[in-house]
DNA sequence: ACGTCCTGATTCGAACTCACGTCAGGTACA
DNA sequence: TGTACCTGACGTGAGTTCGAATCAGGACGT
């Protein structure tokens, strides 16, 4: 992988933390993922987390190089997350079936902070084409954007496996991946962590959805 | 339905148009749909627009309220035909699957704006939350707002139609109805129409794709 | 037919707003 | 003294507002 760079702002290379070990930038993400999930990131001011952290407005470029670089860094923690828990649960089990129903099932364990995050990166991954200006916001948006694709690439790699292993009908894997991605995506453009309906209710429906995408159906229908 | 109002300008009451029926005002929407779609709504600078018609950025103003405004325009025009094609395609057919099968198929036959359209709908639909200032733009919002969800729960009425028919599976239908525009809708994010990939490719796996996300699979895959 | 007057559509340049970002410098702690 | 952290004053750029200029066409008296 090419993704061992820090991309993270040039932070966890220096030598020391004053005390607290980047509480603040934590404070600040934490922040910037619950206003960028409610509000969007347009309709966000930059002076608005700002104030929920407790500082002026200009102190935040002490932590970023910029609104976008947070941004960045947010989906970058976001998609680094997500293509690990892939990597973990594709060594955890050795059959293709088990694995795909593990991964979709998986895709529903969340945190608030990370369905808010999810919705974030699905409003906001097209940000990452169009080139940026300032060096480490670059690198963030040049990270995101490798990541975006390592994780495409891994799931067509696992889905190509799983139609060898005969767990699934032969296809396009790259094509199924942006399919089965596409329509888990989809989910957070309007789900809202704030709504009655609740993660285990969405969880049941859109598990069986997408292993129905993958051409693993559970249930048998009228055929053409 | 409540959308029989002018949304689109208050342009078609007026007696009289000087003599080219708002053609500039077409120009400007041709031009932001090719922008908006290529670069993004963010990225385009509204100035820009006004150069590819021909005018200054003020004399904008005189057909759009805003450049939110022109946005909603855009969107409001996306999902009208949209849902025009829908009623179009239900009525002419009377069984549920295949007019199932009609539907999805009908969603790729796309014109080049039309492919840049959706990419508009899709990266900015999300624009419609969050009020508005101005009078026309509030009501181009709304307008657009009640368009969506009028295009889903038309969905949802026809697939709970196509399950009560024994066509589909029984589920919840406006989950489904989701599920499935969310699929169709990933699409736009990633396609863009001056890629090798074309249309009627795109076509044949994802119309597949859909039916089996509603349940009506084409093909017999291994069992749990 | 012809000049005058009027109106509304369309356009522009200059100035304003507002949010992001820069700069020079201040405080506190090692 | 140096570094982390922070601030107030200021600059910038895109979107928008405002007042005024231009232009086409209708009404009207001659």
């Amino acid at each position: 992988m090419s993704s061992n760079q820090d991309v993270n702002g040039g932070r966890t290379r220096t030598t020391r933390r004053s005390r607290d070990e980047g509480v603040r930038r934590a404070e600040i993400l934490d922040a910037a993922i619950a206003r960028f999930g409610r509000d969007g990131y347009e309709n966000t001011k930059w002076a608005e987390i700002a104030d929920d952290v407790g500082i002026g407005p200009t102190a935040l470029y002490h932590y970023f190089d910029s609104k976008q670089h947070c941004l960045y860094v947010i989906l970058d923690e976001a998609l680094g997350e997500l293509h690990e828990r892939f990597d973990a649960i594709t060594a955890e089990h050795a059959d293709a079936g088990e694995v795909l129903r593990a991964l979709c099932a998986d895709c529903f364990e969340l945190s608030e902070r990370e369905v808010l995050r999810n919705r974030v990166l699905v409003a906001e991954q097209v940000l990452l084409s169009g080139t940026s200006s300032s060096q480490r916001e670059e690198q963030a948006r040049l990270a995101g954007r490798e990541k975006t694709r390592g994780l495409e690439l891994a799931w067509a790699r696992f889905l190509a496996d799983a139609m060898s292993q005969g767990a699934i009908p032969e296809r396009d894997p790259r094509m199924l991946a942006r399919a089965i991605l596409g329509l888990y995506n989809s989910i957070w453009h309007w789900y809202r962590p704030d709504q009655t309906l609740l993660l285990p209710t969405l969880s049941e429906f859109f598990t069986a959805r997408m292993l129905a995408v993958a051409g693993m159906s559970t249930d048998r229908a009228p055929a053409a």
